[in-house]
RNA sequence: GCCCAGAUAGCUCAGUCGGUAGAGCAGGGGACUGAAAAUCCCCGUGUCGUUGGUUCGAUUCCGACUCUGGGCA
């Protein structure tokens, strides 16, 4: 591993993170060229084909600049979650490593990046889904008390975690215990037993709030221009559920009633904004509470160079 | 010009049978190890349009005024 690393002439993998629209990209690729490097997504919904306007991916201009990786590698009907995005995080690195190429990883979702950082190692067993829709159906008939009190028997430290009000993670939760028949401090032993697969240095991109709400309306503004309402109607017409992973992706699930002729465009552009605000601010959460991260202010963006903080 | 209905938190509105007020959304903070761009938790003092009157006390009742809708001329 070592001797690896020391053709890429650094040590540590860079994660450039930070809220949407806060100029990743961009930083990324500078960086990557920079350092010899190659660009892997860290994003829960650029992995998915034929959404590319709406989810802000780099455009094929940006990819020729850079070659990009983990991106467009499925339908929108394909579900998606971390374990399945480690898996190919971690191959995608032995690959670039193996090359002497370094890795340099870009993207907005926060959990993703924190399993990175962390090391998670996700147990092989995929999910039990006709367990899960079961659990489903009993809460949809009986409520959330006896699913909720299940959970509590089988792992008393849930009480505390998971608020019986989030039905959605306490259907998943209990599924997931039922399916791997553990509790959810023996997942979180097992997961980290071998503690992080590679050093990895966080980097986030950081902005006044209101410059920042700025950019996501006026990114917006551009989306339209570029085409994310033919993307729209190209995901409308697959008539997905619901809880597919791609349906719930800001930009386009906004656009539908529009589309239904429901309602004015510019409500559902409103809306879309908002809701973009809203999810950079859940994301600052993220990045604002995990462990060594280094910030860039926006001030510093332009010139920053990532090469300097990297050993 | 006349009649009617409004005027309460950034927005939409509820409410106070008279004792200075509360929801949703926005906004802020937070959680989050298998759907995470998802899901969930916490945070609400605002001359209750202006101005007189009645009252121990008015945002609440009465009058006038201003503004905004709607109707009639």
């Amino acid at each position: 591993m070592e001797s690896i690393f020391e053709k890429t002439g650094y040590s540590q993998i860079p994660i450039i993170c930070g809220p949407t629209a806060s100029g990743k990209t961009a930083l990324s690729i500078r960086a990557a060229k920079k350092l010899s490097g190659e660009i892997i997504c860290c994003d829960s919904m650029q992995i998915y084909k034929h959404l590319s306007v709406g989810t802000a991916k780099p455009t094929e201009e940006e990819q020729k600049e850079v070659p990009h990786h983990l991106i467009d590698l499925f339908g929108p009907e394909t579900p998606f979650n971390v374990a399945e995005y480690i898996d190919l995080a971690y191959s995608k690195i032995e690959e670039l490593l193996g090359r002497g190429v370094l890795p340099v990883f870009c993207g907005g979702t926060g959990q993703y990046v924190k399993a990175l950082q962390k090391g998670f190692a996700f147990d092989s067993a995929p999910i039990d889904r006709e367990r899960e829709e079961a659990i489903r159906r009993e809460y949809e008939e009986k409520g959330i008390d006896g699913i909720y009190a299940r959970l509590i028997t089988l792992d008393p430290s849930c009480e505390e975690k998971i608020h019986k009000n989030n039905t959605k993670r306490v259907i998943h939760t209990l599924a997931l215990l039922e399916t791997l028949d553990k509790t959810t401090s023996e997942i979180h032993e097992d997961s980290t037993k071998e503690g992080p697969r590679y050093p990895f240095k966080l980097f986030a991109i950081d902005w006044p709030r209101d410059e920042l709400y700025d950019r996501i309306d006026l990114r917006v503004d551009l989306m339209l221009k570029e085409g994310i309402l033919d993307e729209a109607r190209y995901l409308f017409d697959l008539s997905l559920p619901e809880s597919c992973t791609a349906m719930q992706a800001i930009g386009y699930k906004e656009l539908f009633p529009y589309i239904k002729g429901e309602k004015d465009l510019s409500e559902c552009v409103d809306l879309l904004k908002q809701h973009s605000r809203n999810y950079a601010k859940r994301q600052l959460t993220w990045f604002r509470h995990m462990d060594d991260v280094t910030w860039i202010s926006s001030s510093d963006l332009k010139d920053y160079d990532i090469s300097l903080y990297i050993k």
